[in-house]
DNA sequence: GTCGAGGTAGACAGACCTGTCTACCTGAGG
DNA sequence: CCTCAGGTAGACAGGTCTGTCTACCTCGAC
């Protein structure tokens, strides 16, 4: 093991890497993950193809690097919007569907990343896997704030939340109405409602 | 007009229709669309290519008849599972919730088939319009029986329901746990009780 | 100044995909 | 008997896709 320590075998970031990425991003999205070849990928981030190659042996290796990147926008977004509504974690649950609607606006909305590269993945391939790990860890960040809030069955409700959200995902992307997000929101208001018990203040529960 | 009426240009229905219908059918949902191309498809359904070509000039043509096909297994299962849940307005917006049960139960389940379509397809393609219609005419649905349950705002339940069922439908793919399809009836159990008024017997309203 | 990492440019192989076309078969109605 | 709709079998054209490979460039570290 002659290796310095900061030779890694592949440059783990690099302009060029950057760019694929970005390219990659904004064109699987918009037109899914089959319909984008590699091609248009280096055409669209102006690299060779053998720098595409060196950094993503294969176009799989590409599709997960851009699941990760939309699992850490995605998220924060999703933590953003909780964190502005307020420090209470049951009006946090409502206040995240916020990022629903943004996302929904957003021109060239078109659906959930995950799901839609899921839709076009087999299940057991890297691809799926990412998705379901997504869907866990998003579920099991709203379980957190639904104990802290105080849920009677903090899973049960997570899990709850996590349908409206999807489906809101989902549904944003066939119609254009943004009332599928409002639909959601005050859905969520409800179903919080329903476990939380709005009088009582349980918010200081553990001090 | 010399045409004799029973003698149409290409034949609306024939066994080796019927059979490339089927296998496009199994196919496209296991695998999705852009995954299966038409050589598979002949070759599942043992029939000569021109034959396919006569029935379908274009891939897309039998893309459409498959999602058609797919609208009226659904929906069928849909007011299937209503009916069963008796004759209540209420109580069958929330017994409708047993068909995303079954169908996340069943083996080789992979999701929704017209989210999954959509998100090969391009907003203005036929394709993509057909998934816009399908979940349109199934929230209209929804409504006429929010309506007659008396709901304060029919259109808005309808359209949270739909988010839930939608959520359930991308979810069950994901996560192959049967506690989604439940969760999913609970919460429609809340949401419904919560603008149907439980207490007052509102379903005669009208009479 | 030399050496090597990282990059550019693009030809190429081999697979696969859609759609067309020719040639032949079969069976029922007139 | 003969015709013709509907079907079979499969070659073929033209395009696209992934992934490999050769040849050359550039710039910073040693």
């Amino acid at each position: 093991m002659p290796r310095p320590p900061s030779t890694p075998e592949v440059q783990r970031t690099s302009a060029a890497r950057d760019r694929i990425l970005e390219a990659a991003f904004a064109l699987f999205y918009a037109r899914g993950i089959r319909a984008v070849g590699v091609d248009l990928i280096i055409a669209e981030s102006g690299v060779a193809k053998a720098t595409f190659y060196k950094h993503f042996p294969a176009k799989d290796d590409l599709v997960v690097a851009y699941l990760d990147k939309v699992d850490g926008v995605w998220t924060g977004q999703l933590r953003a919007a909780a964190e502005a509504a307020g420090p209470d974690p049951a009006g946090q649950l409502v206040g995240l569907f916020d990022a629903l609607g943004t996302a929904c606006r957003r021109e060239g909305y078109r659906g959930c990343a995950f799901i839609n590269a899921a839709a076009e993945s087999q299940p057991g391939t890297a691809v799926h896997d990412r998705t379901v790990a997504h869907k866990a860890a998003v579920m099991a960040w709203m379980s957190g704030l639904a104990e802290q809030a105080g849920a009677h069955d903090p899973g049960s409700l997570a899990r709850s939340l996590a349908l409206l959200l999807d489906g809101g995902l989902a549904s944003g992307a066939l119609d254009a109405s943004p009332d599928a997000p409002e639909a959601a929101k005050d859905s969520a208001r409800i179903l919080v409602g329903s476990t939380v018990r709005p009088r009582g203040r349980r918010t200081a529960l553990r001090s």
